[in-house]
DNA sequence: TTGAAAGCGCTAACAT
DNA sequence: ATGTTAGCGCTTTCAA
């Protein structure tokens, strides 16, 4: 005897026997229903549907799991809770994950990385199907990951250290871009930029001393290889404003650091955007605060989440497709801290 | 014949049968060496270790999960990610759970209701082993949950809507107390506070008014049965320094709202602490901006997750020991946000 | 279109 | 101290 069909018991949770049991037909059948396989007649479809509405039947996923080998679970690694551009992100990838009877889990790598932990090997101890990065560890956590990855708004990480990920990232270079072009067209000329470590930092940076170099102008950048903090964000644009002659305008790398350099300013006696205009990166929560008011380019990044999580969708779908590769292209959110300066739109070097 | 040993195959992961084979002894000897229990010889056990290293091998979360009818995780609610007074929640949380081997998950409520999903049922779903409450969901969503239940900062929801949970909270009104009691010494007399919705700004309105009242003033509150917004901060403060006359101190319910107030005080030409003092709550990573520089109350939200998580591993040892109700003492984080008015030290009404 | 049966990889009760 | 064995609740051939 191998096989003893669980009774329906008072305690315990119902089980797909007890659904079975109580449409009148086989396990099997309410398996197929469960997961909206074509072949099964009306009338069983719908006695189980009921079955499973009287005894509030849920699917137990550790059975589900076990069983076919995948835990409809994605891991997503995000960089620091603390800066909240995340959010957006989540939301995204949540869109369309949700509907598909995914169970997305996050993890916050600087947390991890405090506590010693390596955030990949928790994800895949917990067996995700695939994994979205939307951080850059360190490239020695991601070798020989067994299940597909893909980098979500930081595509540096994709042809060189994971050369069959799906990438779907902003588009940061031509972000700077916009960034720096609002500053000029505003009739900026000494405009600075702050940068710090990693990819979309890089991007960002290139497309602004792109603007700057199309417009004629000498790039100015400083924080390459510092953090992305707001300690960071303030030191840098301390930097800017003690030039000789002082900037007039300041780029920064995203919203956190761009609220660095707001105190730096104000430690220098300055404001935006009389004195000193700023742009920040990301179009945080924080850049909508009526106090900062900072214009900030928008990566759109609901949409490259939402994307992301097709991406991976048919990744699942299809391990064997071409790698997928998309850039999404960003917007200028602009607000008070470009606005009007104190000396009319006009900035002379 | 029902049992089949897998064997070694060389694409699949090596499971416990692998582990078992390789070290010479049976799978439930694995099994035991796995869960650390006591009865096993130093010989078997370093085998057994050994072969675990050798193969790479991972136990199963799933098929763990489905015999032991246990999945050792747990479900955290927080309220929105966009408020970061949970990531320190969540680390104190991680920091005892994580060496016990539960794995946490996080949903975000506001997130969750916007796409008109039920966090908790997710959660349940998943078959998390308990739940962790540092939101507060409305009461349906709360009915007969099976799992042990730990209220982390809401303490309003304990012995009310879930009278068997456990409730690890902050002391709001302790905390409420703190941030007026400061001002009072500061010299402040018309202090006003914004509160708005939920049970730990109920909680922290009763501390300033129990401080006003002590010191012979009357409370002045704005706010009820409001938001706890930005927006929401912005415009209880623009209500309160448009009395006749003005409030010389506000004390925000958090610090999302203290930022809400400094953008009301600017819109009215003030400044803070200049002319007027303002306070939050949380200690979030906001409050430590330079730029915004708020003195705050700060719960300890770290501690609070810790022992929530202690609270929560004694629960699950012990079903039926007695409901536990701790709350953590607060502390004042000073910044210069109540630094020296321009009148001195002193305000008059 | 539906059912029977064999596992998925582990735990736990029981034997030894 | 260690091995045997029967499931946990589901998926998935394979037959019918």
């Amino acid at each position: 005897m191998c096989a003893h069909p669980t009774s329906a018991s008072a305690r315990t949770r119902p089980t797909i026997y007890d659904v079975a049991s109580r449409a009148g037909v086989s396990k099997s059948l309410v398996s197929l229903v469960l997961r909206d396989e074509p072949h099964v007649s009306d009338a069983r479809r719908q006695a189980v549907l009921e079955a499973i509405e009287e005894l509030g039947y849920r699917p137990s996923r550790a059975a589900s799991a076990l069983a076919s080998q995948q835990t409809r679970s994605v891991g997503v690694l995000i960089d620091d809770f603390r800066n909240p551009w995340f959010v957006e992100l989540l939301a995204g990838l949540r869109s369309v994950l949700d509907p598909a009877g995914y169970t997305v889990s996050v993890a916050d790598l600087q947390l991890e990385a405090a506590s010693g932990r390596n955030p990949v090997d928790g994800f895949l101890a917990q067996h995700v199907d695939t994994l979205v990065l939307a951080a850059e560890p360190r490239a020695e956590l991601l070798r020989n990951i067994p299940v597909p990855v893909v980098v979500a708004g930081v595509r540096e990480l994709g042809p060189a250290v994971l050369p069959r990920a799906d990438v779907v990232a902003g588009d940061d270079e031509r972000g700077g871009e916009l960034a720096t072009r609002h500053l000029l067209d505003l009739g900026h000329r000494r405009i600075g930029h702050v940068t710090g470590r990693g990819g979309p930092a890089a991007h960002r940076r290139k497309g602004y001393e792109r603007a700057m170099t199309a417009a004629g102008l000498r790039p100015l950048v400083v924080g390459a290889g510092k953090g992305t903090s707001e300690q960071d964000g303030r030191s840098g644009a301390l930097e800017l404003l003690d030039r000789v002659p002082p900037v007039t305008a300041i780029v920064a790398a995203n919203d956190v650091m761009a609220v660095g350099a707001l105190a730096a300013l104000r430690e220098r006696g300055l404001k935006a955007p009389a004195d000193v205009a700023v742009v920040g990166y990301d179009n945080s929560p924080l850049a909508a605060y009526g106090y900062l008011a900072l214009t900030s380019v928008d990566p759109h990044s609901r949409e490259i989440g939402a994307e992301a999580a097709r991406t991976l969708l048919a990744r699942l779908e299809n391990p064997d497709a071409p790698r997928r590769y998309a850039l999404i292209e960003p917007a200028l959110a602009t607000r008070p801290s470009t606005g009007p300066s104190r000396n009319g739109q006009i900035h002379e070097p």
